[in-house]
DNA sequence: TGACTTAGTGTCCGTTTGACACCATTCTTC
DNA sequence: GAAGAATGGTGTCAAACGGACACTAAGTCA
């Protein structure tokens, strides 16, 4: 069965951009390709819209159904429209991006049927498509997002030191923050709940873990608050 | 003839907010439909994409043919896909939006053969499609850039006044702002060039114009300079 | 020439930002 | 159990910035 069309009609196609928080290394989820064209390569996530699905809700399915990781919050990146960016034929691609822990992700993209993994984004290997282009988009906005939003807190375990929360920051704006400015700031938001409890197994003094507190952000958002960091 | 596909197709779409400043008011673009659906009523330029463009030359293409404007910096500002957006078939829109110097594009737009007008973006008519949902994001991507970047410019004269830029930025941001400082904040930029020239036919005392100093500008961007306003 | 309208200018104060160094705690090793 | 290694946690000061605030100057019009 075909369809048939009066005009010429691109393909409508979706890509993600997962960033996740290693310990090291700021890291986004790519899968191998298992077929033609650039089979082997590893690419973005992604697939074909289809016509009963939003291209929001196309992203989140193919992000599942590849990689396993779901519950996520994606934001629409952009839409990229080369005309040579599929060798096959013209795909217009809406781009999406994502933060997660990647802890929480780890396991189940590596078992997943399609070979999938997280490489460092200063490290990545040649990718597929276009590939490469939508990653610097996403990472672009993700640091200018992270200027005017306390975006972040999903790339982090629950809960979490100040010194993880530090270094992001510093992983993604790429430059070296002062400690007690950066505590300073950050507890000053009023967005981090103490808890009681400081981190375990770890060959130094333990520090308190905290916890974003979600209610408060939304409160503080409503009234038009300001979280330039 | 028609063009068959295994699979079904959306069809893709642009379309385009343009902003201009008026006197009194942030206005924006609009055509009257003179075919169905919704014919009759007032909506974004734009139309659909050809198979040997990107969506961004369809964007920029589709406004001079529907509005004569053209010569245009239009960026991409979201995509939208709802399934029943448009009431024919499926329909995914990349939306664009841009800022004019509306004094410049009020006469070209009057005499085209389509109707196209500027309405205040605080009084606008019922709209065809979805294209109210994608105003009032315009008009937040706007409210957001225009806080960061030194953007609005556009929207004036190539001569202007300090006092048009003010109101530019009250009328973008919804309140008032102090004369002093506003100047003090603008001037300290040093984004303005200061002209030997003042404006003329005005019922009191004619205030100094200004240029933009896009040369400036590109310099300090390159350095990563920060236009906070 | 007087009334009206907008242009243009500086100070002060409270807040924010950024630079900067030391002791505390916990674990490891000898 | 003492010393060492690693990181946690804390305060001050000076400079820059942001926001509130009011008057004189210049030009037009009647």
């Amino acid at each position: 069965m075909t369809f048939s069309y009066k005009y010429e009609r691109p393909a409508l196609a979706v890509d993600c951009v997962v960033f996740g928080l290693d310990d090291d290394d700021l890291k986004v989820l790519l899968i191998r390709r298992d077929i033609e064209p650039f089979q082997g390569r590893w690419a973005l996530p992604g697939g074909f819209v289809r016509m009963d699905e939003t291209v929001d809700e196309a992203a989140k399915r193919e992000l599942v159904e590849e990689t396993g990781v779901g519950r996520v919050f994606l934001e629409q990146l952009y839409t990229f429209s080369a005309l040579d960016r599929d060798p096959r034929e013209r795909v217009v691609s809406v781009a999406y991006f994502a933060l997660v822990n990647l802890s929480d992700h780890r396991v189940k993209a590596a078992t997943d049927a399609r070979e999938a993994a997280w490489f460092a984004t200063s490290d990545l290997p040649a990718l597929a498509f276009d590939h490469e282009i939508i990653v610097d988009k996403a990472l672009e906005r993700l640091r200018g997002k992270v200027r005017y939003q306390p975006v972040g807190f999903e790339l982090l375990p629950p809960k979490f030191t100040l010194r993880m929360l530090q270094r992001l920051y510093e992983k993604v704006l790429e430059k070296a923050l002062d400690k007690r400015n950066f505590r300073k700031k950050v507890l000053a938001m009023g967005l981090l709940e103490e808890l009681d409890e400081v981190e375990q197994d770890v060959a130094h003094r333990a520090a308190r873990l905290y916890r974003f507190d979600k209610k408060r952000y939304r409160e503080l958002e409503k009234q038009g608050f300001d979280f330039e960091l």
